[in-house]
DNA sequence: CTTGTTGGAGAACGATCGTTCTCCGCTGAT
DNA sequence: ATCAGCGGAGAACGATCGTTCTCCAACAAG
C-alpha cells in the first residue's frame, strides 16, 4: 500500500480538482474515489466524513493562496509595489484555464448555512488577506481606510473575472488601486 | 383553486426565500412545496422542473435588483450621484437580516457546471449592471475605463459584506468610488 | 504449506433527491 | 342524487448520496 501522507495527498488534489470545477455537493465520493486512485474505504481511514475532506481541501487553498501571494511578493520592493503585485498574481491565476472564481467564496456561497467550519474557515481566510494588506498599507504610509477598499477590489475582480470568463478584470482591479494608492499617498 | 399567477408567485417567492437561504442544492422540491402551500403536482404543472424554478427565481431577483437600483438612483440628481447611489442602495440592502451575498454570485458558483442557463443568465446580469454603470459614467464625462473600476467595487463589497457579515463594505466601497470619481473628473 | 492479517473492489444500506402516480374528496351540471 | 372531472395530499419510483460492510487476493510468520 502506498503511504499514507501520499495518499492523504492524493485524496485532497483529486477531491481539491473535483469540488472547484463541479461544485462541493455535485461531487458523490465515489468520484472522488476514482480520480484519487484510493479506496473508499482508504478514504474514510484517512478522513472520518466528506466534511473533513471539504476542510482539508480548503486548508490546501488557504495554503497556495498564502504561498502564491507570498512568491508574487518577494518579486517586488516596495510596499507600495506589494500591493500592486496582488493584482498581478490575480492576474495570472485569472489566465489558467480551469480558472473558476475563489473557491473560498464559491464554498460559502454553498455550503454556508448546513456547514459551520466552512464558513469560519472562509471568514478567517478572507480576513488574513485584509489583514495582510493592511500591514502593506500601514509599511507604504497609507490611511487605515485604503486596506479595505484595496480588499474590496480584489474580491471584486476575482468574481468579476470568474462570472465573465475573462481576465481583465484583475488589470482593471490594479489600474483602480494605483488611482487609490496615488491619492492616499500624494 | 388559487389563480395561476398568484401559485407561480407563491412558488418563486418560496423557493427564492428557501435557496438564497441554504443554497439551490440543498433544497429539495418538498421543502418548496412545504412552504409555498402549493402542491407537488401544481408545481410541476407551472414548472417542468426544478431548473426551469431556477431560471424563474434568478429572473425575479433581476427583476428586483433593477427596481430597487432604478428607485434609488431616482433620487439622485446627476450621474455622478447616481454612480454613488449603487452603493448606498448595497448599503441598505447589507443590513438586511437575511442577507446572504448576491443570489446570482452564489447560484453560479454552485450550478455553473451542470447548468448553463445559470450560467448564462448570471453573466447577463451582470453584464447588464456594467452597461447601466458605464451609460452613467459616460454620462458625467469620465473615461470608458471608469466604469468597470466601480462595478468591481460594487461586485468585491458584496461578497466582502456577505463573509464579513457586516455592511461596512458598503461605505469603503463608496469612500473608494468617490476618489476614483474625483481623480477622473478633476 | 498453513494460517492470520491487511487492504482493495465494490456491493449494500438507509436516506433523500427530482419526478410521477394513485387515490380521494370536492364541485357543478343534469 | 348522480356522475365526471379536477386538484390536493402524499405515497411511490428509480437514481444517487454519504457511509459501512462483505468478500477475497496478497502477503508475512511459523
Amino acid at each position: 500500500m502506498i503511504d499514507d501522507t501520499l495518499a492523504r495527498t492524493q485524496v485532497v488534489e483529486a477531491a481539491d480538482q473535483l469540488f472547484y470545477a463541479r461544485g462541493v455537493q455535485a461531487v458523490g465520493m465515489d468520484a472522488v474515489r476514482t480520480a484519487a486512485g484510493v479506496s473508499l474505504k482508504r478514504i474514510y481511514a484517512l478522513f472520518p466524513s466528506k466534511d473533513a475532506l471539504i476542510a482539508a481541501v480548503l486548508e490546501r487553498r488557504r495554503a497556495q493562496w498564502n504561498a502564491g501571494i507570498a512568491a508574487t511578493a518577494e518579486r517586488a520592493d516596495t510596499a507600495r509595489e506589494k500591493i500592486l503585485a496582488v493584482f498581478d498574481f490575480l492576474d495570472g491565476w485569472f489566465r489558467e484555464p480551469d480558472f473558476n472564481g475563489c473557491a473560498f467564496i464559491n464554498a460559502y456561497g454553498e455550503l454556508h448555512d448546513g456547514n459551520p467550519d466552512v464558513s469560519r474557515t472562509v471568514r478567517e481566510q478572507k480576513a488574513s488577506f485584509q489583514r495582510y494588506v493592511a500591514d502593506l498599507v500601514r509599511d507604504a504610509g497609507g490611511p487605515e481606510t485604503l486596506a479595505a477598499q484595496l480588499a474590496i477590489l480584489a474580491e471584486g475582480a476575482q468574481t468579476t473575472a470568474a462570472i465573465a470568463g475573462t481576465p481583465e478584470a484583475a488589470a482593471q482591479a490594479r489600474a483602480a488601486a494605483e488611482v487609490l494608492l496615488g491619492a492616499a499617498l500624494d
